[in-house]
RNA sequence: GGAGAGAUGACCGAGCGGCCGAAGGUGCUCGCCUGCUAAGCGAGUGUGGGGUGUAGAGUCCCACCGAGGGUUCGAAUCCCUCUCUCUCCGCCA
């Protein structure tokens, strides 16, 4: 959400900001309903200022007076009642379509339409050169015995899977590993609620747009959450912070859920592209200062870079172009990591930075040195996101004979395993 | 799931249908005071929105005491619905 007087002032800045993202949306009518909305208002507000006063005035005075004060307040109410639905419509249509605003890109954002036109930053590590042929992730998978899939779809349908053996092991091996670095920095733990309300997502700027990839428990009208941030940002929903308890860091760990509709029969096979997945998450809360977000922003990507170096897997950082980047976001670096099967670098990060996108709509506030009360800057980045990872683990760390190397990092969190090795029976 | 209690400002907590945007305290800000620290003294300090005003300051107004409806000339206070929290019982990792 944007503040609506930095479009009335700016209107050619947010619109622009629309067409950078290759987004539809109709500054114009919201600037109309806005005008209309706040003329309406005001009669609204005068006449309920004249019923106030007048009202007042009922208690001090009595007999044919009274009377008269009251037929008075009985008039004012009939237009009152004329005028106020018209101006609840107009407040909710506005709502409503402040909900689809974009927030425009920064300067550095290239502008362009898809992945193609994401610019890179740079490089790191060595892609594998292979003297033998090498194996997908899946076939690696299934072969070391650590992935059941057709199981799982046979009851839980496509986009499922069983983790096992080391499978397993690894999962929970890139969780600690991701989760003891970051609190190593200070950031803060955070196992988080999953199933949250509707209010969660529309604070976090998921809603409306991202309605159709989500799970909804219709029972209990809950959603799955796609991501740890939605409940990491939300925490501090409706609250009013201190300058000085800037900046909040949080890694949080949660299952993903994601419906994927309509990517049906993209990315179908392995462990790309999944209903549900488990993620370490990181989220800042800053003050609202481009320079301070920007030096948090820099810190989560470096952060996640650590561990991807500390895995040692290939790498290369991209900044996102303009139609690459989310409704709420105004910068958005991603982290593309080497997977061989594919080819090429592939995303397995997202680095972005919201400004006020989402504390303007979860009204997460501070009051600053000056006394004044204003909207946080939130930011995340991914940490680490398996199974996807394990896509360029399983396929980079492959060996002739079929075993996989076990980053050494990860060792004395798998029992000092240095090697998954291929298994005869399933 | 059953029974009961509650939800008030950054935080805690009082509140008779008009004199309540709301006592008191804590915190915070500024000042004073005291070898230092701690304490003490004084003053200030709600959020959101609309109008006016040169962004500002100021000023006027509206809304907000969990949310949404209702009664009333007038609601934090009365009624209804919902949400959440707590206690007890049941179930359960």
């Amino acid at each position: 959400m944007l503040d609506i007087a930095f479009i009335r002032n700016n209107p050619e800045v947010v619109k622009e900001g629309a067409r950078k993202k290759r987004m539809k949306v109709d500054i114009d009518e919201l600037l109309s309903v806005d005008n209309d909305m706040r003329r309406l208002k005001t009669e609204v507000e005068t006449l309920r200022a004249d019923r106030n006063r007048i009202s007042k005035d009922v208690s001090k005075s009595s007999g044919p007076e009274r009377d008269d004060l009251i037929q008075q307040i009985k008039f004012i109410k009939n237009g009152l009642t004329e005028k106020e639905p018209k101006l609840k419509e107009l407040e909710e249509r506005f709502e409503q379509l402040m909900l689809f605003v974009p927030n425009p890109p920064l300067p550095e954002a290239p502008e362009g339409d898809s992945e193609e036109d994401n610019v890179l930053i740079r490089k790191v590590g060595q892609v594998p050169q292979f003297d033998f042929t090498p194996k997908d992730h899946l076939e690696l998978a299934e072969s070391l015995d650590m992935v059941d899939m057709p199981r799982a779809v046979k009851f839980a349908g496509a986009r499922m899977y069983f983790l096992k053996n080391e499978g397993a092991l690894l999962e929970f091996a890139l969780f600690k590993f991701a989760l003891d670095h970051l609190a190593s920095k200070g950031f803060q733990p955070m196992i988080v609620p999953q199933l949250v309300r509707r209010e969660a997502m529309v604070g976090t700027g998921f809603f409306p747009l991202g309605e159709e990839d989500t799970f909804f428990v219709s029972k209990d009208d809950l959603y799955l959450v796609g991501t740890a941030e939605v409940s990491l940002v939300s925490y501090h929903m409706d609250e009013i912070l201190s300058e000085s308890e800037l900046p909040k860091r949080y890694c949080g760990y949660s299952t993903c859920f994601r419906r994927e509709a309509g990517s049906y029969g993209r990315d179908t096979k392995g462990f790309y592209r999944l209903h549900q997945f488990n993620k370490v998450e990181q989220v800042v809360i800053c003050e609202n200062d481009p320079e301070v977000s920007m030096r948090e922003h820099k810190l989560l990507l470096e952060n996640a870079e650590e561990i991807m170096q500390a895995l040692g897997l290939p790498y290369r950082v991209a900044l996102a172009c303009t139609g690459e980047i989310g409704q709420g976001q105004v910068l958005k670096h991603e982290i593309e990591t080497w997977m061989p099967s594919r080819g090429k670098y592939s995303e397995t990060h997202s680095c972005s930075s919201l400004h006020e996108f989402q504390s303007r709509r979860l009204r997460i506030r501070y009051r600053g040195a000056d006394g004044k009360v204003k909207p946080c800057h939130t930011l995340n980045n991914t940490a680490v996101a398996s199974p996807r990872i394990m896509i360029p683990i399983l396929e980079n760390f492959q060996n002739a004979d079929g075993s996989v190397t076990i980053p050494e990092v990860l060792r004395p969190l798998m029992r000092g395993m240095e090697r998954i090795e291929p298994k005869n029976s399933k």
